[in-house]
RNA sequence: GCGGGUGUGGCGGAAUUGGCAGACGCGCUGGCCUUAGGAGCCAGUGGGAGAGAUCCCGUGGAGGUUCAAAUCCUCUCGCCCGCACCA
């Protein structure tokens, strides 16, 4: 027997439309929430792993709602960037009219699925509507200095033709294609996102219903180290500053090293007697990416021919140039102490420089540099000290001096936003030959993206080429000047679309901040952990921005993050390019929405990868056909008094009740499923033995109230069948009662030695000396002691009796 | 190297947080039924011994704490993820 799920789904889904079901208002005196799935990318098709996330904050929509909360869940389209923009390269068709088909077949997907989403505040980012705001906070940033143009190294991947930022490249290559990346110089746009270093580190702390390792993933990229930088004079004129988190170690220090990029090897270098050798160096250097520098295995370096004079004692100390040193990291230059650090050690042992170690090794020690704490010798006025009380007292002398201070140094790098691509938000700025970089004025937002046939990257701003959008005229003083041709980074508008949603039509403003009032912060986000440092780092820092313009009521976005697994077959990640996609379709013709749903919550924990098995859906679908069959068929009822199977049916359905409450509010979904299940199957047998309608009716009730989160349209239907006037939607999450919950009759297990020996049915609210006397009165049990002697009997009622022998 | 996670039947996974290991489902085995279906029903399904009641072993490995350990502690091995010549 099985039930139509075809007929059952639609009708349901155009109900929820009709009635609109799922379109929230404000309303003050209702407590909110806000769930938000992390808007897609409206590119390539919907499959089976795509599914399970919207199954996730469907069931928390919907539970939301029946515990009373005015519930938004809104839903859009991140319809800008290089996945859009490379899909239509693919396929052959203008990324606009091929976005826009995908927004039209995804969104009939979402019905299908029948995830309950408030469609009146659609957005999506490639819209005018949307990006002039995009543009507007741009404008807005770049007044308050917090967006800059800079010529500097940058990221390159060849093959997308565009420039990344930091977050977007993964072990030296390109995110999104896997092509190594090169560096390049170019002036580029950036977003000053290090000023904000401070404040997005120290609020990962009050992230409590965030996951650890999103939270450790963070804490990591922004990356604070604590130390001192500190002037060094080179013998025969100029200096250069080092940064150190060592400065105790200072009196190690046998050589200094210099980034092939330093400012200061130019003027070194020049003239040296090895002048030659270092220039090959550099250049050699200067052309290797990052990766292929991290490649060579073992470091290299040149000397320069100079010598760095250590300020604590006057010593001098060879200077080299190498590559290990990074440019982009502190000032460029270190002081090496190769007894306290083991690239240093590496480096020292390679072209025989002196090591002096500064730091007592402990007395085992077999290593090489000892990076640990310790006793300082060979270190004058800061031997006998520990590491901290070395660091204080050194740097409170190179203030003394005036020479170096106390500093933090960050590893994370401001956002590099402009891309030099064609589907993207293009960048409201004029240059004027005499006014210099001049933002477009807020009345004439939104600098409209032209239509361009040929978008292909060419290593430029396709842009470039579009001769009536470049030029223009200067807003300040009216000559001929030339726009930005740089579009931005997609995750620029990813970053505040959230806001957006509180009030997405709004033609006068980027939201109405009494609006965000009312829905800020979203209390569940759920989105994929590949964007723990992208997305989600950016957004929190654009909401800190927004927080500061007076626009957002909190400085973090995201109250509760929930980082859902992905679905694996044959060991990967579903992938086009691995041919091992399996698409819905197949599951929604034969086994319909329900069952695709109730397999998808069923398949694992929420956070971990779980593995798509063919015959799941299937499985879940039987599971569904026995609760139709429980609702739809008659049962033989017998009109009699309460009896003990009544109270045990009645017992498990409040126990289930709050088992799958307690499950959902702590986002075990795939508990939920089983404990379901099992009522389901108590019901089966409960209606084969004279059941009394009363019981009978509360109990399947309470089941299709707590699978109208998961399964929506089945549990819909039933309870409309069932003759409820309302639709289960608006219906009441139920309540359980302690009382009623609690079990008359436990299994009582009785352990001999803390082996499981015999098993009594016993009351609940058994004393602990009934127990005993009952344990030891078993026969079994007397049969395991054997007249050995008791030396103890651990008794935890109703549970267990454990008797120990000596 | 640093940081985070994880390891339980043929498979996905449960275990109320220290108290019956393997819930629930998939798969498989046997049986029943049938207008033969991707159906339904019944029984079984961690390994070993036994006709059986039952017994022994068992949560990557080795120790430990405890009356009692998948769970806590120490060491160790494997796998996954993030960061990484970051000074």
């Amino acid at each position: 027997m099985t039930y139509d799920h075809k007929a059952i789904e639609s009708k349901w889904q155009d109900r929820w439309e009709a009635e609109k079901t799922f379109e929230a208002t404000e309303d003050p005196s209702r407590r909110k929430f806000y769930s938000v799935a992390m808007y897609p990318y409206p590119s390539g098709e919907v499959h089976v792993g795509h599914i399970r996330n919207y199954t996730y904050i469907d069931l928390i929509t919907r539970y939301k709602m029946m515990q009373g909360y005015n519930v938004l869940a809104p839903m859009g389209w991140d319809s800008f960037g290089l996945p859009a923009e490379n899909h239509a390269i693919e396929t052959g068709k203008h990324p606009k009219p091929n976005v826009e088909g995908q927004i039209v077949r995804m969104k009939q997907h979402f019905r299908q699925l029948g995830a309950g989403f408030d469609w009146t505040r659609e957005l999506a980012s490639h819209t005018p509507e949307y990006y002039r705001w995009d543009q507007w906070l741009f404008i807005e940033l770049y007044k308050r200095g917090l967006a800059y143009k800079a010529s500097a190294p940058v990221n390159w991947c060849p093959k997308d033709q565009t420039v990344l930022a930091n977050e977007q490249v993964i072990d030296g290559l390109c995110e999104r294609c896997d092509t190594p990346v090169e560096r390049r110089e170019l002036e580029q746009w950036y977003l000053r996102i290090t000023d904000y270093a401070d404040r997005l580190l120290d609020a990962i702390d009050t992230l409590d219903h965030w996951p650890d390792r999103v939270r450790t993933m963070q804490r990591n990229w922004i990356g604070r180290s604590e130390g001192a930088t500190f002037v060094i004079e080179v013998d025969g004129g100029g200096s250069f500053e080092v940064f150190t988190t060592r400065p105790d170690t200072i009196f190690g220090m046998t050589f200094c090293v210099l980034a092939p990029e330093h400012p200061l090897v130019e003027s070194l270098v020049s003239g040296a007697e090895n002048e030659q050798e270092a220039r090959d160096y550099i250049a050699d250097a200067l052309r290797a990416s990052e990766v292929d520098r991290m490649a060579e295995g073992g470091k290299t370096g040149v000397f320069t021919g100079s010598y760095a004079v250590n300020p604590v004692n006057g010593k001098r100390v060879p200077i080299y140039i190498a590559d290990y040193v990074l440019m982009s990291y502190g000032t460029g230059a270190i002081m090496a102490v190769p007894g306290q650090d083991q690239r240093d050690w590496d480096f020292a042992k390679k072209y025989g420089i002196e090591i002096i170690r500064t730091v007592q090794p402990p007395d085992d020690w077999e290593g090489d540099a000892y990076e640990g704490d310790g006793t300082t010798i060979n270190s004058d006025f800061l031997d006998g000290l520990g590491m901290e009380e070395a660091k204080k007292r050194i740097i409170a002398w190179f203030e003394e001096k005036g020479i170096g201070e106390a500093t933090v140094q960050w590893r994370l790098r401001d956002w590099l936003i402009s891309r030099q691509r064609y589907w993207g938000s293009p960048i409201p700025i004029v240059n004027c030959e005499s006014c210099g970089l001049v933002p477009v004025p807020e009345e004439d937002l939104p600098v409209l993206l032209p239509h361009v046939e040929d978008y292909a990257p060419k290593g430029k701003a396709p842009l470039a080429g579009v001769d009536e959008f470049v030029n223009t005229t200067c807003p300040i003083c009216d000559e001929p000047a030339k726009r930005e041709t740089d579009t931005m980074d997609t995750f620029v508008d990813s970053s505040w679309y959230f806001f957006r949603y509180a009030d997405a039509h709004n033609g006068d403003a980027i939201f109405d901040p009494e609006k965000a009032k009312y829905w800020m912060p979203i209390d569940q986000y759920v989105g994929g952990v590949e964007h723990a440092v992208l997305h989600l780092l950016y957004a929190r820092f654009i909401t800190k921005v927004l927080y500061d313009m007076g626009l957002s009521p909190v400085e973090e976005p995201f109250e509760r993050m929930f980082t859902q697994g992905m679905i694996v077959k044959d060991g990967a990640k579903m992938s086009k390019s691995k041919g091992n996609v399996v698409a819905p379709d197949h599951y929604y013709e034969n086994f319909g929405a329900d069952a695709i749903r109730i397999f998808e919550l069923f398949v694992g924990p929420p956070t971990d990868d779980a593995v798509w098995n063919d015959s799941g859906v299937p499985g879940a679908k039987r599971f569904l056909d026995r609760v139709w069959k429980l609702g739809t068929t008659g049962h033989d009822f017998v009109d009699r008094p309460e009896g003990e199977s009544d109270r045990d049916l009645i017992g498990l359905t409040h126990r289930t009740i709050k088992r799958v409450t307690d499950d959902i509010d702590r986002y075990r979904f795939n508990t939920t499923v089983p404990a379901l299940m099992t009522l389901s199957n108590e019901l089966q047998s409960y209606v084969a033995g004279g059941p009394r309608k009363e019981t009978f009716d509360a109990a399947f009730d309470a089941l299709l109230l707590m699978l109208s989160p998961m399964a929506p349209h089945i549990a819909h239907e039933l309870w409309e069948r069932r003759g409820h006037g309302s639709m289960l939607a608006s219906e009441q999450w139920p309540a359980w009662d302690e009382e009623l919950a609690r079990e008359e009759t436990v299994t009582m297990i009785v352990q001999v030695n803390g082996k499981v020996r015999d098993r009594i049915e016993v009351a609940a609210d058994i004393t602990a000396e009934t127990a005993q006397e009952l344990a030891l009165a078993s026969d079994k049990i007397q049969g395991w002691l054997d007249g050995s002697e008791v030396t103890r009997i651990v008794t935890r009622p109703p549970k267990l009796v454990n008797i120990v022998l000596d």
